[in-house]
DNA sequence: TGTCCACTGGAAGGGAGGGCTT
DNA sequence: AAGCCCTCCCTTCCAGTGGACA
């Protein structure tokens, strides 16, 4: 009897049952993604004519202003810059314009952005710039050297720009913006992104002035405009009658409540369908949306907690076990007790205090914990720490993590909950 | 009003790991 | 091989501080 329902399941192969069900998209969910630069950007009609009126000064051979373009995220900055690459570039046949987009999140010394943009003008891997091992006045002049080969105009994205000038300062911009007075006949400009409006604050007054030619602000869309965004997608996306009625104005209201992220909505839109289509649904409703929101906000915790270094992992438990023990909030004397006590048993060195409270602000900047300044008058003054996410399921991370197997089984002495 | 606590957070610097130059 | 220079992670040192309390 069971062998026979053994042999009946090896007759029909397990991927067949998700292959039969009709696919929920209908091509490549590509179009979903961030990454997705669409034929047209609604919405952004305005913005992208502005920045093509700067940007054409390039193809007559000239260059055009630095460009400093502010606005939240998901409000379109990159996908605007990164469209009129593509139209730029369909337009220069001399391919006498460069353009060089850079995130600078992820590129984020000097030394690094000076070796990326220099390797721009080089196939061969000979000569390509080390990401390491030179002095970054040798870069420097050697990416004059290269821009200057022969004659063209540069242009430089920096996406992100604030994060470099907060990690390393304003040099980077100044040498950039100053490249000029070193080429003879190449020209460079700079367009930068940021999604802080008051970076600008902190960079020397040169810099500022030379930086911000011209300034461009994009506003976070309204529920509306992100149910056009989405609209759009979800033609190219999904075949006819899929989208149920309702859940492009949901998420447009969702995404509008949060800032009008636009990232975010059609975030919600592919993890919707996808939620739909692996429950062999045929249809997004508003259900998925929800479950779609739930899930999002789950991944991005968990997978936050998993990228963190084992010192990181172990303060931010040491913050859980003493809210396990009935803290609702601790100081950052009662942390580093707890984190020392968890290091040593992991057998890691624990670092210092000082060490320890930039890993909780780093904590407290990835939103895993809440970490503010508080003076407890002569008590002293200290910050006042606690999660900001449901322990149980950090703490499910944390425990099947290999790095910390010695700590799977650890329940801090005179605990008061039951685990 | 001044004291004093428990830190905060800036500055400087060490050293490991990477890689070029001579 | 020795000498540089880079970044990253970390330590050491320390002046500065918000506010309850005497």
């Amino acid at each position: 009897m069971l062998q026979q329902q053994a042999e009946a399941h090896v007759a029909e192969n397990v991927f067949e049952r998700y292959l039969q069900a009709r696919p929920i998209f209908k091509g490549d969910r590509e179009v979903l993604r961030p990454s997705y630069i669409p034929a047209t950007l609604p919405h952004r009609e305005k913005q992208i004519d502005q920045l093509a009126q700067i940007l054409v000064t390039a193809l007559r051979g000239a260059r055009p202003s630095n460009v400093l373009i502010f606005g939240k995220t998901g409000t379109g900055k990159t996908a605007v810059v990164k469209y009129l690459e593509n139209e730029l570039r369909k337009v220069d046949e001399a391919g006498k314009v460069t353009y060089v987009y850079l995130n600078c999140e992820i590129v984020d010394t000097p030394y690094g952005v000076l070796q990326s943009v220099g390797n721009r003008f080089v196939e061969d891997a000979e000569r390509q710039i080390p990401f390491t091992g030179l002095s970054t006045d040798r870069v420097y002049s050697m990416l004059l050297e290269r821009l200057d080969a022969e004659r063209r105009i540069v242009i430089i994205v920096l996406d992100e720009i604030d994060k470099i000038v907060l990690k390393n300062g304003d040099d980077i911009l100044y040498q950039l913006t100053k490249v000029n007075d070193d080429l003879r006949q190449s020209r460079l400009s700079v367009i930068g992104i940021s999604n802080d409006l008051k970076f600008t604050d902190n960079l020397d007054p040169r810099v500022r002035s030379r930086l911000s030619d011209e300034k461009m602000v994009f506003a976070p869309y309204n529920a509306e405009e992100l149910r056009d965004i989405l609209a759009q997608r979800a033609e190219i996306a999904f075949p006819a009658g899929v989208v149920g009625e309702g859940v492009l104005p949901l998420i447009g209201a969702v995404a509008a409540s949060e800032h009008g992220d636009a990232r975010r909505a059609l975030d919600l839109l592919r993890v919707a369908a996808e939620i739909s289509e692996r429950t062999g649904g045929d249809r997004i409703t508003e259900y998925h949306v929800h479950r779609a929101k739930d899930k999002i906000e789950m991944d991005t915790v968990t997978e936050a907690v998993k990228q963190l270094p084992s010192q990181s992992k172990i303060v931010l438990l040491a913050v859980l076990i003493n809210e396990e023990k009935g803290a609702a909030k601790m100081t950052t004397g009662e942390v580093y007790s707890r984190y020392r006590e968890l290091a040593v048993r992991t057998g890691l060195s624990p670092l210092t205090q000082r060490r320890v409270t930039d890993l909780i602000d780093e904590l407290d900047m990835l939103g895993l914990v809440n970490a503010r300044v508080k003076s407890y008058g002569r008590g002293g003054r200290t910050k006042e720490i606690m999660s900001s996410v449901p322990a149980a399921d950090v703490r499910r991370v944390l425990d099947n993590d290999e790095t910390l197997v010695e700590l799977r089984r650890y329940r801090p002495r005179n605990q008061t909950t039951i685990f």
